[in-house]
DNA sequence: TGCAGTTACTTGTTATAACAAACTACAGAT
DNA sequence: ATCTGTAGTTTGTTATAACAAGTAACTGCA
């Protein structure tokens, strides 16, 4: 079976001589990323079924990787299958929203405060980096880019606890909430007075664990309530 | 594709008429359960690998589902790919087996104090007649009934909390260690005053979450001294 | 017109064949 | 005796066919 990167951009493994192993990517391994980035970048609806033949040929493989790749996909929980076995991307309901909401504040809080101890200056310098494009991103009201960089501060900085247990659950609860991320804004951006982000940077620089998990705690559960308010409006009566 | 349980031995859910709904379970979950049980009862070493055709022909399934199966569990975490993508039963060395029972530690001390707030006293005795059992197998020397009985009490209680995205993050875990469990006694038994499976049981009797989170908490944390002593022994030198 | 039964089609699951890569065993050269 | 190259075998991945179950469409009857 095909060797699996545990982030899908994360590059391979350097061997001793200082080389990445060349490795050859499986179908299977490239029909999931291809699903996987629908799912995060809000372009698979809940509710939405996946068909395995005609999801093939949109994809120009036969059946047999992509069933794969949507099985895997139903094992980290980003797709459920319904009573006949099709693919389905998931509804998330208020209670499940909050579930994701309270482990997200858990583990990503514990996750920043290891950060905080063991953090190095170029990891931090690439937090600053990343968030700085978030502000700008919302400024010209490119919505999408800001999710897309918020989710890669998240998990950049998961990374850096290296905890990869940990890393795996974060991503998966992630995943979860990839086909609503994107009306994270629908309903206006938050206005903080210090952004969440800056007091989490300013944290790891002064390697004080309690104030990052606090700050990172404050960002998942005050910033995530654009998700709430959307999940309670697409709520049936 | 075929339904899924939630757990290996979760009844199906009630129709609305008052019968559970007769589901066919496909190959694929038959051979999933079968090696999922095999790791939970430690009949797989750790650094075993697990070769596609053997394993069905032992199985007596074509090679189809016995691969998803694999690739389930890999996807779980419970099993790794090898360079060659065949499966292998994952090496737990220290810093993985304490970041298990840290994430334990987090999620099951979580998940009792949200049980101590919505357990019905049907749960609880069905908890006291697993605890039960422990000290009596113990008693008879029969270890692995010991760790069955353990496991079991920890999975019904996780579940009362109705925490369904937090129930799997555990089984996840728990399903980690299953190829060194039946090493859980190696070097005796711990002796408690009182045994903390007591001690949780009487704080969700009296509905108070933190005394139930503190008391799972020393479980997980004092309790499980056992494997990391036996993984500290099975390190290379 | 509505309902029940039948037929045709679709879909997920499984079996099996084929292929490429990796591994093993053996022979020959040094 | 050791190393290299070659042939044979094994193994994981993928393609494709087949089957059973589910769904949709059609027909006949009240």
């Amino acid at each position: 079976m095909s060797s699996r990167p545990q982030a899908a951009e994360e590059p391979g493994e350097p061997s001793g001589a200082g080389f990445s192993r060349i490795t050859k990517e499986s179908l299977s391994d490239r029909a999931y990323l291809e699903i996987r980035t629908a799912l995060m970048r809000s372009r698979l609806r809940p509710g939405q079924k996946l068909q395995l033949r005609p999801l093939s040929a949109e994809l120009g493989l036969s059946a047999t990787p992509v069933r794969e790749a949507l099985l895997r996909l139903v094992s980290e929980q980003a797709l459920e299958l319904d009573e006949r076995g099709t693919a389905v991307v998931p509804r998330l309901d208020r209670a499940r929203l909050l579930e994701v909401r309270d482990l997200r504040a858990e583990l990503e809080g514990k996750s920043t405060a290891r950060a905080a101890e063991i953090a190095d200056p170029a990891e931090i310098a690439r937090l600053e980096e990343i968030h700085a494009g978030i502000p700008e991103a919302l400024a010209e009201e490119r919505f999408q880019r800001a999710v897309e960089l918020n989710e890669r501060f998240h998990l950049e900085l998961c990374a850096m606890a290296r905890l990869p247990i940990l890393y795996q659950f974060v991503t998966s609860l992630w995943l979860r909430c990839g086909p609503i991320l994107s009306h994270l804004y629908d309903d206006g951006v938050m206005e903080w007075d210090v952004h969440p982000h800056v007091r989490i940077i300013e944290a790891l620089h002064r390697r004080d664990p309690e104030a990052a998990r606090t700050a990172m705690r404050q960002d998942i559960i005050q910033g995530g309530s654009g998700l709430l308010r959307y999940v309670d409006e697409a709520a049936p009566s």
